[in-house]
DNA sequence: CCCTATGTTCAACGTTTATTGAACTATTGA
DNA sequence: TCAATAGTTCAATAAACGTTGAACATAGGG
């Protein structure tokens, strides 16, 4: 019986165990584009973002499914920290394996944004 | 009973029907990405190809489930032409929707072009 | 007119997927 | 030490997916 155990670190793929197929598969999901998006927007200001952050998009334990994915795909990384993991997009090794890609993506989801609901309702910001 | 009727014009989306998931979900199946790639390649001669260019990759009737994917997705175009079909990218409706999406995928793909089999085995020229 | 070639449709199948809630692990702060 | 918090793992489920072969539709050539 293997324990289960949940302190080791996350396992990433290297840059080179990247697969196209699978980056793709892993962005057609609407929850795992959200949060792709999500932690791209927060690249700008170079932080990272952890679980509880999401809880918009979806319930936890599905949302560590998808992280999971996101993960396994080579799309983010995912740095244990006390009770929290914070997650960022790997884009340097995005963009060095498949260039242009994320970004193109990105835009084309940004101009969808609405359609796409890539911004939980309790994210937006009430007036009062 | 809808009779079961192959004579006439296969739908598309429109333009803007269509959609980012979907697209990078179709993208996402090595068969069609493998489709997608043969046919940009025919692209710069701007010809067309027909389901038998492509026995290479699987066999008649799951070609025709993957076609119809593509199709209806908005990533080809199909042309009813006597007993032939004959197929092209929708480059500008890609390109209108998602700018340098589908360059960066091909271009992607391209560089794992022997990882991923894009090119069938008997499309190989033999020499002889 | 029939035979062949091209490609689609259908039914069946086994597999993978996303989603849920409950049980669990691990850490922090009172 | 104990309760609360953060997140994972597991089992179960329903839906979607890819693949197959057989039956079908359609057009063209002898």
């Amino acid at each position: 019986m293997i324990p289960r155990v949940m302190s080791r670190a996350p396992l990433h793929p290297t840059r080179e165990q990247i697969e196209l197929p699978m980056v793709l598969d892993c962005l057609s999901d609407p929850i795992r584009l959200a949060i792709v998006y999500q932690l791209a927007q927060q690249e700008r200001v170079s932080s990272e973002l952890c679980c509880g952050d999401f809880s918009g998009l979806s319930g936890k334990s599905n949302l560590a499914y998808h992280f999971a994915k996101l993960r396994e795909c080579g799309l983010m990384l995912t740095r244990v920290a006390g009770t929290n993991r914070f997650m960022r997009l790997r884009r340097e090794d995005l963009d060095a394996r498949f260039p242009g890609l994320l970004d193109a993506v990105l835009s084309s989801a940004a101009k969808d944004a609405d359609r796409l609901q890539l911004i939980a309702e309790c994210d937006v910001t009430v007036a009062g």
